[in-house]
Order: C-alpha cells, then sequence, then structure tokens
DNA sequence: CGTATTTAGTCCAGATTGGAAGGATTAGGC
DNA sequence: GCCTAATCCTTCCAATCTGGACTAAATACG
C-alpha cells in the first residue's frame, strides 16, 4: 500500500532511495493542497511540481500521470483520517454509545481543521460526474458511511439523536463539520468567526454534539 | 439594477433592444451553469458562450469582460433567492417566530435546490482568497446574514433553537441544507438518498427543522 | 566502484485563453 | 419605408499553458 512507485516494474532490483521517498511526499503535499483549492481540472501538474519545489517530469516518473498522482493524493488523506478515527475510538469505551459518538463527532471536526483536504477534495470533485468521483464514492465513502451507519440507527432507537433518514442525518453532521470548515474563509468574512482560533474549533464540535446528539442515555438498572 | 449593458456609455440613444435582452439571458444563464460548476478560473468564456449557443465575443460586449459577467451572474442568483424569500415570508404571521423560522427554511431549502447555483458559487469561490469572494461576502452574504441573525438570537432565548454560538448556528443550518446539495451527487453514490426525488427533498427540510428547532413556544397568557 | 535509481534539462505539438477589430445584419424611431 | 444606432457574426491574434516524452547528468546504494 502507500506510495506507489509507477515506473517500470523493476520488483527485483535495489531498494527504493530516500531521496525518493522524500520528493514522493513533497509531491503528494503539494498535490492534495492544490487539488483541494482549485479542483483536480483547475490543477496544473506544474503548479504542483512548483509547490513541491521539483521539476514537474518527477511527476511522471513517480506517478506515471497526473491521474494516478490524484488518486494517491486521496489515498493519502483517507489513509490518514482513517488512522486518526481508530485511534481515538479505541479510547472510548465499546459499550456507551452515547460517548462513542461524541468522539467521533470530536475527532471528525479535530482532523478536517488539521486536514481541510479531507472535505475539500469530496466538495470539488462532487461538482460534476467523473471517474475520480465513482472511485472516490466506491472506495472510501461508502465503506466509510457503511462502518457509521449501523451505529447512527442505534442511537436513533435510544433516542440520542433526532430521528429520520439516517442518511440524512449523517450527511447533515458531515457537512456542518466539513461544509463550514471548506466556506472558512468566507464564513470568517460573514460573521465573526474565525476557525484559526482553538476555542471555536472546539465550540463547533460541542455545538454539532449538543445539536445533533440532544438526547441522553436512558438510565440503566 | 438588474442586467447592465457594460457597452459604451450611449444613455440619451435608443433604449435596449428585445434581442440584446435575450441574449443576455441566455448568457446568464449559462454563465451560472458554467461558473457554479467549474468555478471562475475553471470557466472559459467560451464555455459560456457554447452553452449559450452564442458567439462568444458578445460576451465583451454585452458584460465587458469575464469577471463582470461573473458578477452579473451572483446578482441575479441572489436577487431571485431574496425574492422567494420575501414572498415566502410575507404569508407567515409576524408573531409567531418558530412559524417563520419553520418558512424561512422550507423556502430556503426549496429555493435551493430549484437554484443549485446559489450555494455551489459561494462554495466554489469560498476555496482561495480572491476580491470575487469579498465583493460576495460584503454585498450578498453579509447583509443576509444580518438579516437573520436577529431573530435566530430571539429563538435561542424563546428555547426553540439550540444554545451556542448564533454565527455558528446559522452556518450549520445553511451548510445542511446547501452543502448537502452540493454534495449531491456523492450522497447519492454514498447512500441511498437521492435529490431529483421531490419527497427527500421535503424530508430534508423537516429534518432540519426538527434537528434545529427543537423547542417549543412558551404558553402564552 | 559500478550500476540502477533518481533527477535535471529540453522540447514538443496542440489546445486554450481573453480579448480586439471590422464588416454584416437587424430592429427601432421617424 | 427609410435611416441609423444597436446588435451580432467572423476572423484573428499573441500569449500562455497543457500533459507528457526524451536524453543526459547526477546521485546513492550494494
Amino acid at each position: 500500500m502507500g506510495v506507489e512507485r509507477a515506473a517500470a516494474g523493476t520488483s527485483a532490483g535495489r531498494k527504493q532511495q530516500q531521496r525518493s521517498i522524500l520528493t514522493q511526499q513533497k509531491l503528494l503535499d503539494a498535490a492534495i493542497a492544490a487539488f483541494s483549492t482549485n479542483g483536480f481540472m483547475g490543477t496544473s501538474t506544474r503548479d504542483i511540481a512548483e509547490r513541491a519545489r521539483v521539476h514537474h517530469p518527477l511527476i511522471t516518473y513517480h506517478f506515471k500521470n497526473k491521474g494516478e498522482l490524484w488518486r494517491a493524493a486521496a489515498n493519502r488523506i483517507f489513509r490518514e483520517f482513517n488512522i486518526s478515527l481508530v485511534k481515538a475510538m479505541a479510547e472510548v469505551p465499546e459499550i456507551d454509545p452515547k460517548a462513542r459518538a461524541e468522539a467521533f463527532i470530536r475527532t471528525y471536526v479535530k482532523h478536517s481543521f488539521g486536514h481541510p483536504a479531507l472535505h475539500k477534495i469530496i466538495l470539488q470533485e462532487s461538482s460534476y460526474p467523473s471517474d475520480r468521483l465513482d472511485w472516490l464514492v466506491a472506495t472510501h465513502l461508502k465503506p466509510l458511511y457503511a462502518m457509521v451507519s449501523g451505529h447512527l440507527v442505534k442511537l436513533q432507537e435510544l433516542g440520542i439523536a433526532p430521528p429520520g433518514n439516517p442518511a440524512l442525518l449523517y450527511n447533515m453532521i458531515r457537512v456542518s463539520a466539513g461544509g463550514l470548515l471548506a466556506l472558512g474563509l468566507e464564513v470568517k468574512g460573514t460573521s465573526n468567526i474565525n476557525f484559526d482560533d482553538q476555542a471555536q474549533r472546539d465550540e463547533l464540535a460541542e455545538m454539532i454534539i449538543r445539536t445533533f446528539l440532544p438526547g441522553n442515555l436512558p438510565a440503566q438498572h
């Protein structure tokens, strides 16, 4: 997994050099930044190379072409997100569904701010049909929803989350965190909110929890 | 107001011809469609002209340049939205704040689906700083928020809307409607939701109301 | 030290860009 | 029904950018 060199299949030869994986990292960082602000079509390989301070034909060398680079970038974004998620969820007791949901939301919000590309890429690709969107949905988005869906329904049954179509609810929560982030610049201009401020980020997380998980766990006995 | 011909200032001459305003309309429609899916930079004037089935130099003639065309498009989007809003609010009794808020949300959702560009344009422009974003915020977004803000605080005081920073709440509501719409293609792929279905749109509106306006009006006496 | 891997440097053929210029056409006012 | 301003069509351009191919130099690994 991870970053794979796309050059000729020389699996028997020497091992990958250090500087190679370094430039790959630089290219991925740059690609994520560029793609998430300008979209796939709006980004040129030259722009990416420039951001990475690397000569642009190296993209071809390391990633075969622009499309593969995009996919590698998306993979990294979601891999990192999944790691965050797994780590956070491991710290919460299995038996308390509300606490788990809260931890999920806090992690989601926190990670989103640290890695805005997570949402921006999705938004960019959602604006028109493409193979990339199909791939994104099939590879990353659908599995994520599948993982969360069951828990969400359970929260609704317990009266913790508001009733209604769970898919709608899931997406409302998602955009409340990620969509707001994507609108960061606009929100900053329109109201007095500035998500550079850690306190305001925390406030958003708590607000989402308060709004979407208003109920309490029924008393045990 | 409205569409203004940007050609040489011949205010004393004849009046605007019918076919002129027709092509302007066609260009505006096409511009809105193009800009909202591909963003300002990702859209070429030729693309717009092609969609409008009009020769591309006519853009220069009617709107001076690409930037002015974008502004005219944005103006039309928001003008139409405001008209929808005013019309809907006129039908709700002034004294019932919850009913007014519900009507606002229903109108917002309904209009968003009929005119997806309203949100897509904002999202497109929010992804990086630009004069266009500044203009959008100052001209349309900030006034809208200023109009709503007071009412929202009142709803919170009445216990109808959840407590917390009203600006955050406002934006959460906004993206729950518009952001979901912008993600339409993705949501369709990920879950079983299809916003082409009127019933699912209504369900979204009701869900937003249920979630963001959970409280009831205190009994009068 | 040799060799496979990685990088630098060049080049390309084509497409696209926003916009200018000038002649043809149409419609509105008289 | 004409005359003229308003509108439209056609053509052109110069600049820039596109993704990617190709070769030679440089570098690090074994």
